[in-house]
DNA sequence: TCCTGGCACTCTGTCCATCCGAGTGCCAGC
DNA sequence: GCTGGCACTCGGATGGACAGAGTGCCAGGA
């Protein structure tokens, strides 16, 4: 077990080296933090915390820098969560508000997710199987081509046209329309497929095909792997990644453009409370030198989907998991009122 | 005047600047291309060319790179548009058939640009003031509050919630919807507010508030800086920039963010052929260093908005021409099948 | 008039040797 | 268990020498 000065003199060296982008040495971090004993002592501390994997030195002769091993413990027992001061609240509020649509809410999400943390943001928007039904729309634009339009209670919309095997006349769409807004508006997507299996049979045998054809249509649209979207931003951040960027940022970028990438690696956070993946903990080699930091939000006490941030591993985390909290929140509530 | 020669002079220099990422000098020339002199002459010529500013040396003792003016000169009258293959026509389509809405249609656009080109690949959604209405529906989700859906030729879709300054009746609804879609179904979007303006007349006093407030709500959704949305991809193509590119990639990403900045070049770019905008050709400072390549695409003969790509000046224009009028032409397709 | 070969010149990038400083590990002493 | 001292290591910066690529210019030839 780690003496309570080793875990201050780790401590101190995530922070210095957060700050500073280089490898701390032991002078330097009695002079700046006063532990209140020698170098010499600090060395010997370092010289035990690299045993134990927290710390490394990038070649000999040089100062340490943590391990993902060592953001772990920092991030688990060393820092708490940074609240937003009263004006960042402020300021979120603010910019959330003007929001006109849900597609308005997730790119000014995204924006102020970049700028507040100096990372690159990732928004994904509510998930279709965890929302309920609003309301379902049936247009005919042709005798034979029907519009299908679905509307959640989080204000997503989703539209698909579908193709009739036979004509369709008003009067059976607008029983159709009826008859699957009674039974599904309201209740949850995942019920969905449950509550509409026998409505072919309440139609007459030339509508059959047609209602058929509708409902698969609809269920498709709730399939996991069509309904999972996401909005990026501050990918400029990434240029302040380090100095060695060149190869850092690529995979980074060709990460955040795999959308089945980062919607697995938000899929494999936690379901509630924030979670943060540091370094070789991504399952992706792509992102192995950052850390990703999220948080389900939603309208209510549930999680609809999920927000956060990829940054470097060297990152200021009590700020980041403060603002990352502190904009789910925020969202949630907007949600909520719309 | 430039003789015949001094242009094929400058397009080698181009040809092979563009494949080494090298300053080409005048024996390397002669011996890639058989222009029939010596490398002596081409110095003359090479002088000459520096002279009238089309290429130009990064020290003495360098090689020669063109200038914007010289890849100016080379897209104007020394190249031509590379058309694709008929294999890379047929993935193109496949790519795009399998497109199941618009969002997905401009998703799978810029994925393919982005692989076809290597470059960073720009597509604007279908620009509302440019289609015509296909659908207007009016959900009422409360007694006043009512959801306003429009639904575009091009498959677009745009929602909006409207708070009723009265209780609105399912009756009254129906009678708006109903008058609404006489008049304006068919209809281009810029001609809707003329169509609408006497539509508050037609109700009894009760409802006019509420009508006035619906159609004011439907016009503003039609405002210009509301209407244009785009999507981009391709941006880890970015870091295969140059060398230098720390510093240049930086104000790119950085522009790329900036939807509006990305809208006003489209918006610049001329409405019907290909554009090619060279680097201080953009008005936007940090694109300076970089091309775009812009064309419009629309289901009919005209243009519902543009797609193109951002790539360094030292491009393959003629095949990056040929790959965004390519995609632009299957892209129109897709719009006037759907 | 235009092209060509030759020649002197310039500049960059690289290699190498040197040196300085930061930082470490270890040890003896308190 | 902490501290000061000391020898050691290594990376990064500095500076000179050198090779190579490319140029401009000039005189001679088609």
């Amino acid at each position: 077990m780690l003496s309570e000065r080793r875990l201050q003199v780790l401590r101190a060296i995530v922070q210095d080296y957060v700050g500073t982008e280089e490898p701390v040495g032991s002078k330097a971090l009695t002079e700046r933090h006063n532990l209140g004993v020698s170098p010499a002592t600090v060395r010997n501390d370092m010289a035990a915390l690299e045993d134990e994997g927290f710390i490394a030195q990038p070649h000999t002769s040089a100062g340490r820098i943590p391990t993902d091993k060592g953001y772990r413990l920092f991030v688990d027992k060393l820092a708490g969560v940074k609240p937003m001061t009263p004006p960042e609240r402020r300021a979120i509020q603010n910019f959330l508000d003007g929001a006109v649509d849900l597609d308005d809410v997730v790119a000014r999400t995204v924006r102020l997710l970049a700028q507040l943390t100096r990372q690159v943001a990732v928004v994904q928007y509510p998930s279709l199987t965890r929302s309920t039904v609003r309301h379902v729309e049936l247009l005919s634009l042709a005798p034979a081509r029907v519009m299908l339009v679905l509307i959640t209670d989080t204000g997503r919309v989703e539209q698909r046209m579908v193709d009739c095997p036979a004509p369709f006349g008003e009067a059976s769409l607008a029983d159709l329309r009826a008859r699957l807004n009674s039974r599904i508006a309201g209740r949850r997507f995942a019920d969905v497929p449950g509550l509409v299996e026998d409505l072919p049979e309440a139609f007459g045998v030339e509508d059959r095909g047609t209602v058929s054809t509708v409902l698969s249509t609809l269920l498709e649209t709730l399939v996991e792997e069509n309904e999972e979207r996401l909005m990026i931003g501050g990918t400029a951040n990434l240029t302040r990644f380090g100095h060695d960027f060149p190869l850092t940022i690529r995979p980074v970028l060709e990460a955040l453009e795999e959308q089945v990438v980062l919607l697995k690696l938000l899929g494999e956070a936690g379901d509630s409370g924030m979670t943060v993946r540091i370094g070789h903990e991504n399952a992706y080699e792509g992102l192995n030198s950052t850390s990703v930091v999220s948080v389900g939000y939603g309208s209510g006490g549930e999680a609809v989907a999920k927000l956060g941030v990829v940054g470097p591993t060297r990152m200021d985390y009590p700020g980041t998991m403060g603002a990352v909290r502190a904009v789910a929140r925020y969202v949630g509530q907007i949600l909520a009122e719309s």
